[in-house]
DNA sequence: ACCGTTACCGGGAACGTTCACGCAACACGT
DNA sequence: ACGTGTTGCGTGAACGTTCCCGGTAACGGT
């Protein structure tokens, strides 16, 4: 009673021909005759027939299939895949998404058994522990394409799609400078991720460039959360000289952020401004609506899983290195 | 210069044994030297060998990969994923992830597909159109099994795990009975959804069991979006007999309601409460904090993995049909 | 009558595993 | 001397495809 489905082989014996001529025939392959190929077609019809992509990945070395590895499940990730789900769906490839949980020890696990399970590329964004690059040179040595997006490594010689984080940063300062603020924090990601780093960077070009000296009290750390952004607040509302304006690195520090001044009695943005960084859906929900710098999840998710098909499909390509701008969305935070 | 993985055949030769020595000491299996399982070990090792998972599914007829078909990404799926997805790495299975975007035919070509690709299960939450479950049989009769979650239907004979919507609707307007509302609305969601009828069944039973006749004016439909919570508030306001709370089929319902409300004046909660059902991260962050029912999305997703997880390893594993608990979250919408 | 071409089809290997057998070698007890 | 076990290993088929190669038959041209 074994659970058969039904394959190329049945349909041969049925019609009294080869599996090669069934295989030819379903494919649209040349050196067939056009009546059995019509026999075949219209039997492997009312028998439902699917080929078994299985045994096709095995003699064709390629499985259709894209490992996607991110760090966390937050809202920007969620878009990002949904992104790539569209663009892969179309392709007909198929995604197969794990979650580091911010481990550098799983993400080379889970790294190893996706190539093990044959993916024909990896779209990647490090975990936040991530700071040997083996693992990645492993896949070029096998010759296994893969784009890095979000959080990227400078220093790893591959394809790379991410958000331009300097300039979205320097623009949201600008507009805060521009706004007429002049005292202006910082509450910063976690220094060693590249896009901290770069944030940070656009923030102290827009102070410089508008002749503001920055003050190192002035920039603080968080982890991304809510919770440390009502945190960081606090300490930063503390300092002898206050600021007038923060600029977090995401959204959710910004919530926080709101969320600490509101409590404590500071008027946005007459006392205070807050602009973040991200642009999640809710950002426009919280009171008052967050101005704050859009990074375009989902395109950069399509972008990233266009850029692995197409090397997948060409192994020679060229790296590139695609920074997506950013778009400043005003509303009443600042 | 062909790019050959090293597989089994590799370290047989170099060692000169056979293939299936190779294969018995890899996997742990008797019959065979303790000594020739070292030495094949040692090999195995330093080549960094990993085995073709695409032959093993090939003969082992399993993929150790499900399928998951959802109709959007909304945050609900996208904590549900995650809850298989953490689920089952933990049991070496690996989750591929669809997006059906509402569309009943995009979810029997989607279906097809996985199925195709050989999944070993899948598990489903409808799309907004499927009214037609041949699909699904269409599986049972192959026996893959599967289990639907959140958008279920009710006629389908398969597992099944969702939320207690009833009881949570029940629940919340009850709570707002107590407070003392008395002329209770509900933006519901798209009736055809089962989970739409029973929020309203358990809204309509709350109403009864305090002795209030629910009247049809008060009950309006959303299509779950922001923008639709607004328009929906608005029709509600605008009746001569006035709702002073309103039980939203959903969060975002609730902070469209809750904008509109704002916006036009009403102040929440006195002159009209606002409770939801979800229990998004952010309903605590809007103003004021949103009194809502919160549903375990992390939890019924892991529960949604175990149940088809049990299946897969066991065939004739009774149907389950699992509801969890909502629970509420008191805050100052209500 | 001969040869070349074309159209159609089948045989068999290959992809990388696993698994059921079978077999040799040796040990043990009678 | 004989049977009986046990240990360790190899052979070959199987999983469901695709692909290369070769073969046959028919046809047309000289």
């Amino acid at each position: 009673m074994k659970n058969r489905s039904i394959t190329i082989k049945h349909i041969a014996i049925k019609l009294g021909i080869s599996t090669s001529t069934v295989s030819r025939a379903l494919r649209n392959k040349p050196d067939v005759n056009p009546e059995t190929r019509a026999k075949v077609e219209e039997l492997a019809n009312s028998l439902n027939y699917e080929p078994n992509s299985i045994a096709v990945s095995l003699v064709s070395k390629r499985s259709y299939t894209i490992g996607v590895v991110v760090p966390c499940y937050h809202f920007f990730y969620a878009e990002a895949i949904s992104g790539m789900e569209e663009f892969t769906i179309d392709h007909n490839y198929y995604i197969m998404i794990c979650n580091t949980r911010e481990s550098y020890q799983l993400e080379k696990e889970i790294i190893k058994k996706l190539v093990s399970k044959r993916v024909d590329g990896l779209i990647i964004s490090l975990s936040r522990e991530t700071k040997n690059y083996d693992h990645l040179l492993e896949l070029k040595k096998k010759e296994i394409p893969y784009v890095l997006f979000n959080r990227i490594a400078e220093d790893v010689d591959t394809s790379k799609v991410c958000v331009d984080d300097m300039d979205g940063a320097f623009t949201a300062v600008n507009y805060l400078i521009k706004k007429g603020y002049r005292k202006i924090a910082h509450i910063q990601g976690p220094p060693d991720l590249l896009l901290s780093q770069r944030r940070k960077q656009g923030y102290l070009n827009a102070l410089r460039n508008a002749g503001i000296e920055p003050s190192d009290d002035d920039i603080i750390t968080s982890d991304f959360s809510v919770k440390s952004g009502r945190l960081c607040t606090e300490k930063l509302m503390n300092l002898a000289d206050k600021p007038d304006a923060i600029f977090c690195v995401s959204d959710e520090v910004a919530y926080g952020s709101i969320n600490w001044l509101k409590k404590n009695g500071y008027s946005i943005p007459e006392q205070i401004a807050v602009v973040g960084f991200t642009g999640e859906e809710f950002s426009e929900l919280i009171e008052p609506p967050l101005t704050t710098i859009q990074q375009p999840a989902y395109e950069v998710g399509l972008k990233a899983a266009e850029v692995l098909l197409d090397r997948i499909e060409n192994k020679n390509l060229p790296n590139v290195n695609i920074e997506i701008k950013t778009v400043l969305v005003q509303r009443n935070s600042a």
